[in-house]
DNA sequence: AACGGAACCTGAAAGC
DNA sequence: TGCTTTCAGGTTCCGT
């Protein structure tokens, strides 16, 4: 369920339990999510290293590892938890990595995520290609303005574009264009200045309150079943908008479902007139 | 080049 | 209760 802020708080996460720490053994069994690289090689080139970093862009993690980073991308449901070095693996469990009082466990029932070991000097081509992170970089509107004036695909997708902006995913894209009460089929070349101004600002709040509501001291993804829905509009079709109280609506677009408001998000932009 | 659709997987929830 | 269907926030590949 990973997004920017899940994967933010799993790269605080990952900093407090492992930076500085020496790994004694990792055990990687071979899974896709390497990718065809071999396992053994994998395990043996990460024990009895030490992590120096954990960084996060988009919605990639990576830690380095004395001269190397080990890339961590969590897919659709991926997860790094910890847990006592003497527990046993649990049936989704793709890695672990084993410091001195604690192991770290990275689960993956679906196996859409990726763990890739690079050498520090060759960046991964995935991460290299990332667009602005809205916390890292910040959002510049008017860099993003004239990134949208050139395409000529729906405001939606776009923002699904991890090369424009990497960390944004289905939840805050659809979170953000509520905000900045923008219909999510426009065309991102429509946009005027003033539009993606609110745009930025959408995303910034999306995510700065999701990351507020995941806070705490144990990982909790936000979403999880019988955890309540804290979106204002994601998965909430149906339901009333809670700006105008307008019934909210459900479109897809390339496979990808998008809520919305047809009240506070009208097609047309903002100052076109529709009809009396 | 750009687009839609299917595929990759498993699990939870809804439907019957 | 239990079987079936639908849906899921990730990317990637394939055909048009």
């Amino acid at each position: 369920m990973p997004e920017l802020p899940e994967v933010e708080i799993a790269a605080r996460n990952l900093r407090r339990w492992l930076a500085g720490q020496k790994i004694v053994a990792a055990r990687i069994p071979a899974t896709r999510i390497l990718r065809g690289a071999a396992a053994p090689a994998l395990e043996k080139r990460l024990s009895g290293r030490k992590v120096t970093a954990v960084e996060r862009r988009g919605k990639w993690l990576r830690l380095g590892v004395d001269r190397d980073w080990l890339y961590s991308h969590l897919g659709m449901t991926g997860k790094w938890v910890r847990r006592g070095r003497d527990e046993p693996a649990h049936r989704h469990e793709r890695a672990r990595l084993d410091v001195a009082r604690a192991s770290v466990r990275y689960l993956d029932p679906r196996l859409f995520g990726r763990l890739v070991l690079r050498a520090r000097d060759e960046e991964l081509a995935d991460w290299r290609a990332l667009g602005a992170d809205p916390l890292v970089d910040g959002l510049d509107a008017d860099a993003l303005g004239a990134t949208l004036k050139r395409t000529s695909r729906s405001i939606k997708e776009v923002l699904l574009d991890q090369t424009v902006i990497a960390g944004v995913g289905n939840i805050q894209a659809t979170e953000a264009l509520w905000r900045a009460r923008l219909h999510p089929a426009r065309r991102a070349s429509s946009l005027s200045a003033a539009e993606v101004r609110r745009l930025v600002k959408g995303i910034e709040r999306s995510i700065a309150d999701t990351l507020a509501d995941e806070e705490g001291p144990e990982i909790t993804y936000v979403e999880e079943p019988g955890a309540p829905n804290p979106f204002r509009v994601y998965a909430r079709a149906g339901e009333p908008c809670p700006r105008c109280g307008r019934r909210i609506e459900r479109i897809v677009q390339a496979g990808r479902s998008t809520t919305l408001c047809p009240k506070c998000q009208p097609r047309a932009g903002r100052n076109a007139r529709s009809r009396p």
